[in-house]
DNA sequence: ATTATAAGAGACTGAACGGTATCTTTTGGA
DNA sequence: TCCAAAAGATACCGTTCAGTCTCTTATAAT
């Protein structure tokens, strides 16, 4: 009674990174009938229709990725290597780990304008929501225990990190020198240097 | 025996508006006929495939925004009053001016996957390049006439602030609150301040 | 081993796509 | 005013899309 679970989970894996590199809109299901090399008629079994299999993809995607920034920041202590943890480790997603594809959320969020009315839509803006609270939280707890300077508004910081991260993306995605990414993190790391209080 | 050129022009300036807001490849040529009122024969006597009205639209698309940021900018006389107005001014694009759906090379950038093989990636490159260029010229200039700090980097700084006015768009575009573009546009303005050598 | 049922294969459908071919109307120089 | 050429309308074509329907095969409890 759980071959089907299996498969299900099969065809959740492999789409998701199909969805990842080639977008929601423009991914179809013959992609995934080739990918998964299951027909047709076994995908519909158990999704029923494509909008569903996004959007458990895009979950799926999300929670790689958040696990992964989850081991990394966690590893730090102090509020400013937290930061630096999350900023290295999201501009890596673009390498391809743990995700295929790069960060799901920037790939879904561009396409927003051609998913109006999907079902896509609301599991995108929680997902944002989800990292830039995150980071909000990282910077007030650091504020809290005096790692990060009293004055910093925690959600206009955050804001401004995540804003540079996804342009990175964008840029990273056009000039493929791979540069880029080594520009991002040297230029944060140095705000972020600014924002802290002299460790003791 | 100017009719034709007039109605080709219409096209150009109407498809433009469609294909910045919708995306270039989920514009259908129904959406063109929709929007001027002209039929497919009318259209195509014109553009021989979808592609040419594409790569016409965009470049008519950043030509309109390049002398909207140009009249800003060379209004300005200090290196950094031209960084502050460049940054200003492109984040208005998201309002509407001087062409409905924001910045058209960002639009276009994050199309790349569908694009392989278009003839539209190499004017997509083109264009960024021409803005990262254009920016590390202002920065070059303001390092010689020493309104910035010498030991700057004109291209990492460069890549640095585009960088994030783009990542500005993607959150923009997904938070309708308004509020991304001042966050972004008031830390921009902290930095190019920390940028600059102090005025006479 | 049997067999009801779960799982999967694959042909098919209607709609929408980009593009073409042919016909009709408009234009503007003579 | 005339009429060739330019401009535009419209029906149509092949292809591809998401999704359905029916038939076959694999599974697992008895």
């Amino acid at each position: 009674m759980k071959k089907g679970e299996l498969t299900r989970r099969t065809i959740i894996r492999k789409s998701a990174i199909i969805f990842n590199q080639k977008g929601y809109m423009t991914t179809t299901m013959n992609d995934i009938i080739q990918e998964t090399t299951i027909q047709k008629g076994g995908i519909y079994r158990h999704f029923k229709d494509k909008e569903q299999l996004m959007v458990e993809s895009f979950h799926y995607s999300t929670e790689m990725m958040r696990n992964h920034l989850m081991t990394s920041v966690s590893k730090q202590e102090h509020a400013a290597d937290k930061l630096i943890a999350f900023v290295e480790t999201f501009l890596q997603l673009s390498e391809g780990e743990p995700i295929v594809g790069g960060c799901p959320i920037f790939n879904a969020a561009i396409e927003m304008d051609d998913l109006e009315g999907s079902a896509l839509l609301p599991s995108i803006n929680a997902a944002m929501d989800m990292l830039i609270k995150w980071m909000v939280k990282i910077i007030e707890d650091g504020i809290q225990q005096q790692e990060l300077k009293p004055l910093l508004q925690p959600y206009e910081t955050a804001i401004y990190i995540v804003s540079t991260l996804e342009g990175g993306l964008v840029l990273d995605r056009l000039k493929k020198e791979g540069q880029i990414t080594k520009i991002i993190i040297n230029n944060l790391k140095k705000y972020i240097s600014m924002i802290e209080t002299e460790r003791q």
